[in-house]
DNA sequence: CTCTTGATCTTCT
DNA sequence: GAAGATCAAGAGC
């Protein structure tokens, strides 16, 4: 079964059956419920200096529950989340790694998408460059390896996600959805609130519901 | 295949 | 001083 429905039929694991990109998505996209934005990320494509792809993988965090970074209010890192949706938010995870996560709602929600995977699609010798990698599975399942692959640093936080260097494509069609608890955390571990596109080889883990 | 550990920066206790 | 929205390499099965 295809993610997406008619006329692909099997599973999309080339760039060759993969939907064309459709309108570039702007602040109102972001303004609106993260989990919502979330679902509806699925599918879209994103490039930054052209090099990217479809995202296959993402989870919501809302400043109400404890697992966000803009839980506890505002801080340098976190003051990006606190301002307008349709801006990039890059946080360094564990001393090594860059992160992305779309700001969403509205100034003070303090709600993101963090960008989990990508099925590469564009720029894939520039990928491999950074990566340093071949397997196209590696390249961009993961928010570390992503934001690697396509030169994402903390230049691009506070960044807007309509204007170059970033670009983000809605999808064409409405691809099939998968839902799990959220990856790597501790706190709200139960939340449902990691979506995924169904079957895709390029998800950095399997998807998982709260309790098994 | 699964499990463990090191790397290394920011924030919070 | 510890924990964390991670990843890669090595050990063991």
């Amino acid at each position: 079964m295809s993610p997406f429905p008619a006329p692909v039929q099997r599973t999309r694991r080339s760039t060759a059956d993969l939907p064309g990109l459709g309108p570039a998505l702007t602040s109102a996209f972001f303004a609106r419920d993260v989990r919502q934005v979330a679902g509806e990320l699925i599918g879209a494509t994103m490039l930054v200096n052209d090099v990217g792809g479809m995202i296959v993988e993402v989870e919501a965090y809302h400043q109400s529950e404890p697992a966000a970074h803009s839980h506890r209010g505002p801080t340098p890192r976190t003051m990006v989340m606190f301002g307008p949706p349709g801006f990039a938010y890059v946080y360094r995870s564990y001393g090594i790694h860059w992160c992305i996560n779309f700001v969403c709602e509205q100034e003070g929600s303090a709600a993101a998408v963090l960008i989990r995977a990508l099925q590469p699609t564009h720029g894939l010798a520039a990928m491999r460059r950074r990566r340093r990698v071949t397997d196209e599975r590696l390249l961009c399942s993961g928010p570390g390896r992503l934001a690697e692959a396509l030169g994402i640093t903390d230049r691009h936080n506070g960044s807007r996600l309509d204007a170059p260097p970033i670009a983000v494509h809605a999808r064409l069609g409405v691809p099939e959805i998968v839902t799990g608890v959220r990856i790597g955390i501790t706190k709200a571990a139960d939340l449902p609130w990691r979506y995924g596109l169904k079957e895709s080889a390029f998800v950095s883990k399997p998807f998982r519901t709260a309790g098994a």
